[in-house]
DNA sequence: ATAGATGCAAAAGATTTGCCCAGGT
DNA sequence: ACCTGGGCAAATCTTTTGCATCTAT
């Protein structure tokens, strides 16, 4: 699922180029160096919700001189250009996934750690509706579900502790 | 909200007695020592969602031969046991709260950080069938909405960093 | 050239744990 | 008496930062 990332339509051969990310931090007139490149590459290929250890994973796997450091900055950076947004399913680390338009929301398998992501365009506006009745502009909101799949053994695997995500 | 506490029916004198939470640590066969008790208290008497740090001062107002070490203990034991619940506003810290039969959700004033509580039995109902749309059987779930006053020039408050909790 | 980025290692902040003593049942 | 729980400090883990050095623009 990284393997043959790269092989876009532009130059082929240097990692260069620009990945979706990658154009979405020109736009907010960041300083593109390599590693933000990297970075943005990583992120931009990731079907995922990765924490900074993968993701330094997954970019040294590119370009070596890559410190974690550096990528905790740049998500830092990236989070706040409102290009990434953090998320937390348990488990101690933050984990990334690129903004998207369409609000989706999560749910964790329990059982296997596996992410199921899901959109559901009402609830957004019963969401808000909900915060007017309290007295409150909605400024955001965070729904997670967290189920297991029914009547078949579910299997004992990693209950969510550390690490693991989507198939 | 915590000078008076103490003063309940039994046994004036002593902060012996056993408080609501006191009492379901024994009903679940725990050992019930002089700092658990303590912590029992305070958190009984929480009407808030103090995280350790806080929870340690208030109890080392009540007893103070009490470490911090033994309130993590304790949290995490009660958490275990379902009698406390652990939450995440952001902030660092996780913060918590007694379980309680009706689901509450929470409302974080993102200016000032003051949490508002609310129920709304359709939607846990609601969510259940989203869940099974998706082919889960519903664990558990956390909604949380992030507004803030409209109108009314909002104070620029501590914006949500660290601490801080309802009124 | 120059402000902003990066690496490295040390620092920080939250939480856990080893060890040995103390206290509940 | 016995086993669990508690104190203290050290250890972990994740994330941040200071500082000297590079590098996009």
């Amino acid at each position: 699922m990284v393997s043959e990332a790269r092989l876009e339509e532009k130059r082929p051969g240097r990692v260069s180029a620009e990945s979706r990310i990658g154009r979405l931090c020109m736009e907010r007139g960041l300083k593109m160096t390599g590693q933000r490149r990297v970075i943005a590459q990583v992120l931009s290929d990731a079907e995922d919700h990765p924490d900074v250890e993968e993701l330094y994973r997954r970019a040294s796997h590119l370009d070596a001189r890559i410190s974690i450091a550096t990528v905790y900055r740049t998500v830092r950076l990236l989070e706040e250009k409102g290009i990434l947004e953090r998320r937390d399913f348990g488990g101690g680390r933050a984990r990334y996934e690129a903004s998207e338009p369409g609000h989706h929301y999560h749910l964790i398998d329990v059982d296997s750690g596996k992410v199921v992501e899901f959109e559901d365009a009402e609830h957004v506006a019963l969401i808000r509706k909900l915060a007017e009745r309290l007295g409150f502009e909605l400024v955001s909101h965070r729904l997670e579900l967290f189920g297991r799949r029914p009547a078949a053994g579910h299997s004992v695997d990693e209950p969510l502790s550390r690490n693991k995500d989507e198939a």
